[in-house]
Parts: C-alpha cells; sequence; structure tokens
DNA sequence: ACCTGAACACCGTTCAAGT
DNA sequence: ACCTGAACACCGTTCAAGT
C-alpha cells in the first residue's frame, strides 16, 4: 500500500515535493530548494529518485492514490450516496485551505507540454480516478440518465478544478464557495 | 488602441511570448528561447522590455485587450443574445486548436505564487472582463433570475476554463467539446 | 547505503561597449 | 535607438569521492 516508510529520506522527499509542486508545479519544482527542506544537498536527492521526472511522477502516483482513499473513505462515511456528491467539493476546497495551493494534476495539466510522459501518466490516472467515483456515485445516487452519468462525471471534475483554478488566481476561497453553489443552482451538482 | 506597432520588434516580441506563456505559462516563458525565434539575442530583449516581469504584463495585458475586442465583435455579430452565449465557449476552444494551447489567463491563474505583481493584475483583469460580458449577455437573454446574473456568469467563466484545462491535460479537443455540451445538458449554459 | 563538493550546461539579468 | 559579448548568480544533473 505504501511505497515509501513514513519517515524514512524518500518519503520525507515525496511529502516536501508534493506541497511544492501544488504551489510551483513541475516547472517551479526546484531541487534544491526541495533539498534544502528536507535538510540535505541537491546532489542527495539522486540517491533517492533517478530523476526529477522519476521524482514527479513518484509523487503524482501517490497523489492521486492517497486521493482514491480519500474518496473511498468519503463514500463509505456516507451511506447517502446524494450526501457523498455534496461532499466531493470538500477534497478540493482542503488545497486551497493549505496556503491557497491548488491540484497537483490540475497544475500539471497546464504544464502538459513539459510533462515527461511518465509524469503525464500519473496525472491523467488522477483525473481517471475522480471521474470514476463521481460516475459510480452519481449511479448510485440515480439522479442523472444512465446514459449521461460518465458524462455529468466528467462535466463535475472539469468544472470543480476550474472554480479551483479560479479562485486561486485570486487567493479567494470564498469565491471558491460561491462558485459551487452556483454550479448547485445551475444544476451541475445536485442542490 | 494598439500598443505597439504592428511587426516592429516590440510587437514581434509580445507575439511570439504570448503564445510561448500559452504553451508554457509564466515560469516557462523563457527569455532566450524568445530572443532565438524572434531573431536576437536575449540581451536585446532588454532593449525593448524593462525585466521579464514587464515583458509578462505586457503581454497579459494585450492579450485581455485583444479578448476583450473578440468578445465585444461576437455579441454584435449576433444580435441574440442566447446566440453568443452559445458561441461563448468558442473562444476558449480556438486556444486549444492552435496546437493545444490554453487560456493565458488560466496558466497564470495556476502559477500565482510565482507571479509578479504587475502580471498578477493584468491577469486578473482577463477573468473580469470575462464575467463582466457573461453577466451582460446574460441579462439581455434574461434567462437567469437577475439577481443571480453575476454568479451565473462566474460559474460559467470557470467551468469553461475548467473544461479547457481538463482537455488540454489530455491533448482532446473533442473531450472539451464533450464537457461543453454536458453543461448544457446539465443547465449551467443555456442549451 | 547514503551523502557530498565540484563541475557541466543551462537560465534570467546586467552592463559596458559597439553601430 | 538598437544590439551584443561577457559576466553574474542561479538551475537540474552528473560523478568521483567520501563515510
Amino acid at each position: 500500500m505504501k511505497n515509501q516508510a513514513v519517515g524514512s529520506s524518500s518519503d520525507k522527499i515525496v511529502v516536501a515535493a508534493t506541497r511544492m509542486a501544488q504551489a510551483r508545479g513541475y516547472g517551479g519544482l526546484s531541487i534544491r530548494d526541495l533539498a534544502q527542506e528536507v535538510g540535505i544537498k541537491a546532489a542527495s536527492i539522486y540517491h533517492h529518485f533517478a530523476s526529477k521526472a522519476d521524482l514527479a511522477a513518484a509523487v503524482a502516483r501517490r497523489y492521486w492514490e492517497d486521493s482514491a482513499a480519500v474518496l473511498e473513505a468519503l463514500a463509505t462515511a456516507s451511506a447517502d450516496p446524494l450526501l457523498s456528491l455534496r461532499r466531493y467539493p470538500e477534497t478540493f476546497r482542503k488545497s486551497l485551505e493549505s496556503d491557497n495551493r491548488m491540484c497537483l494534476s490540475s497544475f500539471m495539466a497546464a504544464e502538459y507540454d513539459d510533462l515527461p510522459e511518465g509524469v503525464r501518466i500519473e496525472v491523467q490516472a488522477f483525473a481517471d480516478v475522480n471521474v470514476a467515483w463521481l460516475e459510480k456515485v452519481l449511479g448510485e445516487a440515480g439522479i442523472v440518465d444512465p446514459e449521461q452519468t460518465r458524462r455529468r462525471a466528467c462535466a463535475i471534475y472539469a468544472a470543480v478544478a476550474g472554480a479551483q483554478l479560479i479562485a486561486r488566481g485570486r487567493a479567494d476561497i470564498a469565491l471558491f464557495d460561491a462558485l459551487i453553489e452556483s454550479y448547485r443552482q445551475a444544476g451541475l451538482l445536485p442542490g
């Protein structure tokens, strides 16, 4: 389940790199800054990861794995699928609460052109996980034409990611809340 | 109206920088690459712009000015506000059509933490222009509770930007079209 | 196994010097 | 006015050398 023992050097690197990438993206992920934060030299990072691309791929993989676990927990915690749907935007809100950070996968989607292949795959996996979860919960809720659940799941994911992006651009978490509420009023999300 | 004469060196720099920033963001905007594309040396860029921040601010300002003009033309071209609304997503689709590029303002919203103050202001102006246009056209169409037009305008802008971001992450313009169509079916955009 | 200093080829930026 | 070569302090990365 865990790829690195909690508290190990590799683990500390991944955790710090995740936070940095959520604030500055793949391009802004600085090996030298990262090393300083972990308390080692830049060259030592390469003892744990073969390259920046490898590190970022590990970071992105762990990111979607953790996200999948959070969504799973959310679905089992609230027996009512409608409540799960209602709480879905909270997973994106949490990033903004943490110093206006954003979803690593959204940031890296923007950086598509400069993304190594191995990172791209893990970034897309995050989207897959979110859409699959939404599709399942939408199906259980039965509020959408069965033939449209997947399309609606994609739409919700894209819209929530967009709300987070625009709110980050203003460092305004209240704007995120207002956007989600507008989605509900418009009928994109269940009220 | 125009800040640089068309065809001048400054103009060529801004045009090339805009395309580069739409593909690689502010951080990925390389002065050396840019100079090479324009056919001068990197140091020469600084004869036209005091710094990378100044150049990026000029780029972002021109970007929202051009965008405002395009939206104005769209509104006057189609007398029916519902038709204007229907065509609004096309303005975001065009970036994807151009080698999977994205909205400069969306990319830079992600880069919020690393954005110089002068650039931030112009980036936010783009959002303001889009929301104001949507608010006006939504009002004319009269399809939304008058007290909710501004909130709905924000929601549409955020959702369309999100659709572009997610479609770029897959280099899949058909996904953008599907997302916009889903927004219409869900009721966020008029059918 | 884990870390490091020194080096490599880059980057944005500055500046004195050219035309 | 416009451009440039050379330099500055950075960057990701490599590697031989340390423990």
